[in-house]
Parts: C-alpha cells; structure tokens; sequence
DNA sequence: ATTATATGAAACCAAAAGGTTTCATGTCAA
DNA sequence: TTGACATGAAACCTTTTGGTTTCATATAAT
C-alpha cells in the first residue's frame, strides 16, 4: 500500500543521528544487535530501543536465528521521505519561483492558496 | 559553504509535523507571526519558537518590516537532506544490493566495510 | 502623547526522549 | 542439566521538547 500507517513515523525515526548511524550500518549487512551495539557508545539496551524505533517506522526487518536478532535495513519507507523532499525540489530548479515571489510583490495578506502535501493536515483554516 | 555547521540539525527541524507545515506554508509566500499563527491551533509564541527552531536550521529567513517580521522559506538546507537520501536510493535501482546479499551468506561478523557518509561520525570502532 | 499592534524573551510545566540498571526468558554448548 | 550467551521488558532517572502565560520593547496609528 502507498499509506502504509506506521506506528512511528518516519520523520521522527531518522531524526536521530545514532539511528542514522544505524541505518548505514544494517545497509551493509544483516547484524544481530550485541554485534551493532559494540559500535556505539551506549548499552545495548539503548541500541536495542533505538532498533525498536526504527521496526516501528518500517525501516529495519528482524529476523530471529536462533537465539539471535538480526536487524537489517529495510529502505521502503524511505520513499516517503523522498516524495515529501520532491516537493522541495521546485524550489530549486523551478523559474517559477522567481516569478511567484515577483507576483506577491509586498501585500501583508495571509491567505493561502497552495499547500504541500502535508500528512498530518489535522487543522485547516477555520 | 557545503557544511555549514548550522545551530540546528536539519533532521531534527523537519521531525516536527507542525514546523513541515510551516515550511509548506512559507514556500508559497512570505508571512509574519501573527498570520502564520493563525493557521495553527496554538499560542502565536509557540509557533514563534518554531520558527526559530527552523531559523536556526536555516530553513527559514527572517525580514524585518516595520513592526512586522516576515518569514519565508529558505529550501538550501533540504540539499543535506537529499544527499543523505540519494545514498540509499541504491537499494532501490541498484543490482548491487541483490549480489550483496547473496555474497554476505551467513556469517555472523560485524565487521563493516562500507558506511554511510553520516555527520557525526563521532565514535568508531574502539 | 497615547494607545494599539507585532513580536521575542522569560519563567514555568507536563510529556516525551534517550539513557541506565536489573530481571526474566529462550537457546546453545559442555 | 547446568551454565553461558543473546535479547527484550520493566522500572527508573535526567534532559529535551513543545506548549503555556506573562512581560518588555519597538513601531504604527490616532
């Protein structure tokens, strides 16, 4: 499905730079978690709530060998951070911004007209 | 400058589902507070935080007019971003992956080659 | 000059995040 | 079957986060 529902999202699990870190790693190979957490700073236990995260969002698979873990990257939810950055992108590469910005000129109004695709678009305009 | 060490992580800017609404909000347009805030069911001065919080990201630049001050989108920032998920489109398109884990077999050892260009790659392996 | 508007700073608060240590459980090895 | 290893769950603690209300300051308008 496109709109998978996750229990975290994806914006908050990559928020933190030890989960980053650990998304680079399990790219590389699959690893059980005493194996990954012997590269960071901190007790297992806190790698293992962090690998926790990052099932949660979708972004690492585990799989139970024996009496072992193994973790390893899953990319897919990625692509939702990718569609939201594509955007973004318009802004880069798009004359049309210049124009735009040309066109408001210095009016104070607030009205909106074009809005992102945001996911969480709880409250609008009252 | 191609690491400009900003006050705030962009990953972190961008975890909060209300500041990518105002990051949507202010590519459209340039708008002071007290407009934004009006979109947004909290305080003006929450929001008001927020928009520091994506200033110090430098998501966002401030222009002052009078007793107003406008906020409108900065996207260079979202450049980090990107490139730090241009390195995993190759799971994506890449063939690679597939031989690669084909060659990782079984083994159980941490040892890693590749890594990812991550920020702060503080600690190693001791 | 006085009042209203726009905003940021400060002090405060509750909840979430990121850690820790300890404990229970399941599996492998002798 | 006994002991070592791998792991997650639980309880706990401190710092950060996201919000509030109140106050101070600068500019605009009357």
């Amino acid at each position: 499905m496109a709109t998978p529902s996750r229990k975290t999202d994806v914006f908050q699990a990559i928020a933190d730079p030890t989960r980053r870190q650990l998304l680079s790693m399990l790219g590389e190979r699959e690893m059980p978690v005493t194996v990954i957490s012997g590269h960071f700073p901190m007790s297992r236990t806190a790698v293992s709530k962090h690998l926790r995260i990052l099932a949660d969002a979708g972004l690492v698979k585990e799989r139970k060998i024996g009496r072992e873990t193994r973790y390893r990257l899953e990319p897919e939810p990625l692509l939702e951070l990718k569609r939201w950055l594509a955007y973004y992108e318009r802004y880069w590469d798009n004359k049309l911004l210049a124009l735009q910005r040309f066109v408001e000129g210095d009016e104070t109004d607030g009205t909106i007209a074009l809005v992102a695709p945001e996911e969480e678009s709880t409250r609008t305009i009252d």
